[in-house]
DNA sequence: ATGGACAATGTTTTT
DNA sequence: CATTGTCCAT
């Protein structure tokens, strides 16, 4: 059979290199994905490998499946046994297998990142740390960046107070997480590379069994991830990763591109293999993106070309501010969808930050077209929903005692602060958990348990403990959505969710669509079904052909390609977001960033910046993109950055589309003063004609935003500029 | 015990 | 401004 018809020579180099550690480099656009498709079936279809004895790692569930499938119709027959999925989905299953060596059990549950901080502020709280001088979030950050180092709580290092702080605490959840028989994202990969870390016979039966490990998006594993790769990898060492440093956008998740460079080390007798052909992007495009990348230092420098010709020249936006910015872009797309230029679902829309999201979904409602958007407020962040998951969650592991303090009042019915104190305070003395001690009285409502209770609280809780019990006998013989459905109608969800407000009624969709998603999960279990959902991506949720278009972050855009690119908000503080102003190497991150966001583009590129942004709730100068300023003009089309003398520096062709929506009712009071106002036009003696942007009262002067035909943008001094309005 | 009203406080990116 | 936490009235 042949496994690389229609690939390049390098290409198909690629995908029949010979066995042992393999890296291939490769630039966006230049297949990779299909390289490690066409590789995986090489190996079981030419060379006769078991799926069984293969593992390949992606990064996406998305990915996983695609690939699952590309390769079952390559060679046609079944993949069972097969090792695919993310990091992070591949270890829960392992683990799940190995319980007999690990402190936890096999129902472990996985916690999301809002039961991670849960488990962090109780930990604060026991602790006795004041939660506004050590921020949940940022102690979390600490310990997740240690777990992604393989530190463990008492090798945490020391080296100011607050480390110490962060270590007790890393401590104490770490033993909080066992209590609730749980893990955290990063104790997938934490637990997974210990055990093959300590456990000899452990790590050599899966190092025996995957005679080959296939890795995609190798630059953006961490230290925990490449070090289980390594221990997987080492009977065989045939591993085959595939990346690109250039793409590496997960520093901050512990991600380490550098573990491109420790791998040849690691693996002697890497075979290196390039790809470096583009088949997504005109070659503009590619020049752009290579003019913003190349100025990152200690790069091997790397040629994008393609043989799709030069295209047309990306457009350079720029707007008054961050809500002109949302209507440009939705006026631009709303008129080449009209004059039949393109399809709604070429679009795709990319910023740097979720919140940048809102404005441009307000316009998409606005302009009444339809979008689609990737995250931001997730389905499975919504209090609903995240209801019903506590209730499967609990009878699946009725340790959790966070899912347990979530529903024990959601519906309310009667337990407040007093009962379930009480409740803990019995537990505790006793020596169980109280989810465990609520079934127990559940079951045996004459029990002695009841005695420590008043009279109310007793029957309250064992009333409820009778339901989780009932709920529990019939595990065995339901499927999730039998137990889901018959969870709903016990506890009388609709009524309380669906409370005749629109925003009850779209909760009650909500839980439909959640039916849906469990109806999948028929014949696997309930356990399949709460780990996928605690495993979903943002990433999952994008649908292949899109017939509108897409709002998403740059990092969501990762391994995605649209005809039409639209990159937003490209201003210093936003794209370099201003936290990573003052780490280099953070700076190189956001330049990363910025590239993958523009070889997205297939076709057409819009770079949009604007001269203000509101930022708590005021508009605030702000300038263009440093990054821009390293794209060569002749590259660009509409504004020009550099005040330079020839007049093609002009204003783009629809001022209209700058002057201000007088705005309705609530600007701030300056207005009263401003003699300038957006939209003018004024002339000035030396830079000439122009048209005012935007202007703001600075004690008693004003200063105003003007972008002159000959001279570009300035900002001027009103007293002292001598502007005169034209009429 | 519960839920509503106000105040304080905070903005990267995500498995 | 938008979310989250705390206080207070029911």
């Amino acid at each position: 059979m042949d496994f690389v018809s229609g690939l390049n020579s390098q290409q198909q180099q690629a995908v029949k290199a010979d066995f042992g550690p393999v890296l291939v480099m490769a630039g966006p656009g230049s297949g990779k994905t299909r390289v490690l498709t066409q590789r995986v079936a090489y190996l079981i279809g030419a060379m006769g490998v078991s799926s069984y004895n293969l593992m390949a790692v992606t990064f996406t569930n998305k990915a996983a499946n695609e690939m699952k499938e590309r390769v079952i119709r390559l060679i046609g027959e079944d993949t069972r046994g097969l090792t695919i999925g993310t990091f992070h989905a591949i270890c829960a299953r392992i683990l799940r297998r190995e319980t007999e060596h690990l402190p936890f059990t096999s129902n472990f549950v996985i916690f999301d990142s809002d039961d991670q901080i849960s488990l962090i502020k109780s930990s604060l709280r026991e602790l006795n740390i004041d939660e506004k001088r050590y921020r949940p979030q940022s102690v979390h950050g600490s310990i997740s960046n240690a777990k992604n180092e393989l530190i463990m709580p008492d090798e945490y290092p020391i080296n100011s107070y607050r480390d110490e702080v962060v270590r007790r605490v890393y401590h104490y959840y770490q033993g909080l997480l066992l209590n609730n028989n749980a893990l955290d994202f990063d104790d997938l990969l934490l637990w997974m590379a210990s055990l093959l870390e300590e456990n000899l016979s452990v790590r050599e039966r899966y190092a025996r069994r995957y005679e080959h490990i296939l890795v995609d998006e190798f630059q953006d594993t961490n230290l925990a991830q490449y070090t289980l790769l390594k221990h997987l990898a080492s009977f065989h060492k045939n591993i085959y990763v595939v990346g690109d440093t250039d793409q590496s956008i997960y520093r901050w998740r512990g991600a380490d591109y550098r573990n491109v460079l420790r791998f040849e080390r690691d693996f002697p007798g890497t075979q290196l293999i390039l790809l470096e052909q583009n088949y997504r992007s005109t070659q503009v495009i590619l020049d752009v993106a290579m003019s913003v990348i190349n100025r990152n230092p200690q790069r091997t420098p790397k040629r994008l070309f393609t043989d799709r010709g030069k295209g047309q020249k990306v457009n350079l936006h720029v707007v008054l501010d961050d809500r002109t910015e949302a209507e440009y872009i939705i006026n631009t797309i709303a008129s080449l969808v009209a004059r039949g230029q393109a399809q709604p679902g070429d679009f795709a829309v990319m910023y740097r930050t979720n919140a940048q999201s809102r404005l441009l979904e307000e316009a998409f409602l606005g302009a009444g077209l339809p979008y689609k958007l990737v995250g931001a407020q997730r389905f499975y962040g919504r209090r609903e929903i995240k209801d019903i998951i506590s209730y499967l969650r609990l009878i699946h592991n009725p340790v959790d005692e966070l899912s347990l303090l979530r529903i024990i009042s959601t519906p309310a019915r009667g337990i407040g602060d007093k009962t379930l104190n009480a409740l803990r305070t019995r537990a505790q003395k006793i020596g169980v958990e109280p989810g465990n001690l609520l079934i127990e009285m559940g079951r045996n409502p004459e029990s002695a348990h009841n005695k420590a209770f008043t009279k109310r609280a007793a029957a309250v809780l064992s009333s409820f403990g009778r339901l989780l019990a009932n709920w529990i006998d019939m595990l065995e013989n339901h499927t999730p959505l039998g137990m889901m459905d018959r969870i709903i109608d016990d506890i009388n969800y609709q009524p309380y969710i669906d409370d005749g407000t629109d925003e009850g009624h779209s909760r009650w969709e909500n839980i439909m669509e959640l039916r849906r998603l469990a109806a999948d999960f028929q014949d696997r279990g309930l356990e399949p079904f709460l780990e996928q959902i605690a495993l979903v991506s943002d990433q999952d949720t994008i649908e292949a052909g899109a017939k509108v278009p897409t709002l998403l972050t740059l990092h969501a855009a990762k391994g995605l390609e649209f005809p039409i690119v639209f990159i937003a908000g490209l201003n210093d503080g936003v794209l370099p977001h201003s936290r990573s102003f003052e780490d280099p190497e953070e700076m190189m991150e956001e330049r990363r960033l910025l590239y993958v966001g523009i070889t997205r583009a297939k076709d057409i590129l819009y770079l949009v910046f604007s001269l203000n942004r509101s930022a708590f709730g005021y508009s605030e100068p702000v300038d263009p993109s440093r990054f821009l300023r390293d794209i060569p003009e002749d590259l660009l089309d509409g504004v020009l950055l550099k005040k330079k003398r020839d007049h093609q520096a002009s204003i783009p062709s629809h001022p209209e589309r700058w002057r201000v929506p007088q705005s309705e009712g609530s600007t701030p009071p300056k207005t009263k003063d401003n003699r300038y106002k957006p939209g003018m036009r004024v002339t000035h003696s030396t830079w000439g004609e122009g048209m005012v942007l935007n202007s703001k009262l600075d004690d008693s002067d004003e200063i105003v935003d003007v972008f002159f035909k000959e001279a570009g943008l300035k900002k001027v001094v009103a007293s002292l500029a001598g502007l005169e309005i034209i009429p």
